[in-house]
DNA sequence: TTTCCAAATGAACAACCGTTCAGTTAAATA
DNA sequence: TATTTAACTGAACGGTTGTTCATTTGGAAA
């Protein structure tokens, strides 16, 4: 046997990706096999070679994508007007895009150090100009005189850390609507820059 | 060969666990092989196992032990007097403990996923144990009414996850001393809580 | 209907995995 | 000094790893 029913380039690539997303989020690049992957999406490991030229590239064009999404969707909020205005925009922003994504979320911040010295480079670069929009804002009120914020760079880290963290906990369908879990962090995140 | 010079359980056992610790913070429990850990420490691999029964458990103990000193430190620090005064305690205790202890941590929060479940439900109880001091802090503050915590819940993972998201960036040697973190962190929380 | 090739199979490769154990040696004990 | 034993070696076990490749197959194009 060769080539299954209905198999297909453009239906098979994505399914690769999608189970090898899911089964690293659960158990780790490291323990992931590539004939688990194969067997997820129903097929021998050779073929996943048609699809990524190793399990590195696999594990990278993950987490690149996830990156490149991220920032592409953050482009497209268009953050304007005042700095107060542009941080709840940011940090609403942060959770609607991670909470619906926690394999992406997990895989991106956990395996960064599986990836190869280059590959990190890159990965990291992207998360350097995400992380740097936040600290802009903060910036800008600092200016503004509505932010008091002693180390901006710091309190960066300090709200991404504690935004991203929603992912450890959250889980779809539990005690919080989103739209609750926004407005409680907003207003930690409001008050802990206020002037 | 067999038994080096000047060797002894008392003095190999502590270099297995440094060495296990070190290495599964660099490159993740799953793609550090036993082989590795015992050239570390410069015996054989079967020599490991006068030290611990297999590797399942070498990373429970790592991570039941790191736990388990984290709580009884806080025990040590003796939290007392009103809410504002214990939550300031908390917070540069957090810090404070965590910060000379990067691998710790590392293990601590990215290595629950390959505990066996039993393994995983001790070390999780450890750690409610210590967000629960957290929160009953809160809870004090709130009937105080010096704090105003829409969620206690939800606002004790918020600052635990932005305490322990110190370690993400902080270097030894840096930019910034401890003292100096310290106050800007308890800044933040302080904000972010207050009534 | 025939041809063609993308997309699979399945076997094979050397390397490495966690773990066991009989044998060896150095240090502690008597 | 002689004996005991804790601490180690080194080889072996069956199984798994990422990756390659000749071969086969099904679907699309001619």
């Amino acid at each position: 046997m060769a080539r299954k029913q209905g198999s297909h380039s453009d239906i098979t690539g994505p399914r690769v990706r999608d189970a090898a997303l899911r089964l690293i989020a659960q158990h780790g690049y490291a323990a992931v096999s590539m004939r688990q992957i194969a067997a997820e999406v129903g097929i021998q490991a050779g073929a996943l070679y048609n699809y990524t030229p190793d399990k590195q590239t696999l594990l990278f064009d993950l987490m690149q994508g996830h990156m490149a999404e991220l920032l592409a969707a953050l482009k497209a909020e268009g953050l304007q007007g005042c700095a107060m205005t542009q941080l709840e925009a940011f940090t609403r922003f942060h959770i609607r895009f991670h909470l619906p994504r926690p394999d992406q979320v997990f895989v991106s911040y956990m395996e960064l150090r599986n990836l190869s010295a280059d590959n990190f480079a890159s990965v990291e670069a992207l998360r350097r100009q995400y992380e740097d929009v936040l600290e802009n804002i903060l910036r800008a009120g600092e200016a503004e005189g509505v932010f008091a914020v002693p180390d901006t760079r710091v309190t960066t880290m300090a709200l991404i850390a504690m935004l991203t963290g929603i992912s450890n906990w959250y889980r779809a369908g539990g005690r919080l609507e989103t739209n609750k879990i926004e407005a409680i962090y907003w207003d930690m995140v409001r008050r802990a820059v206020t002037a």
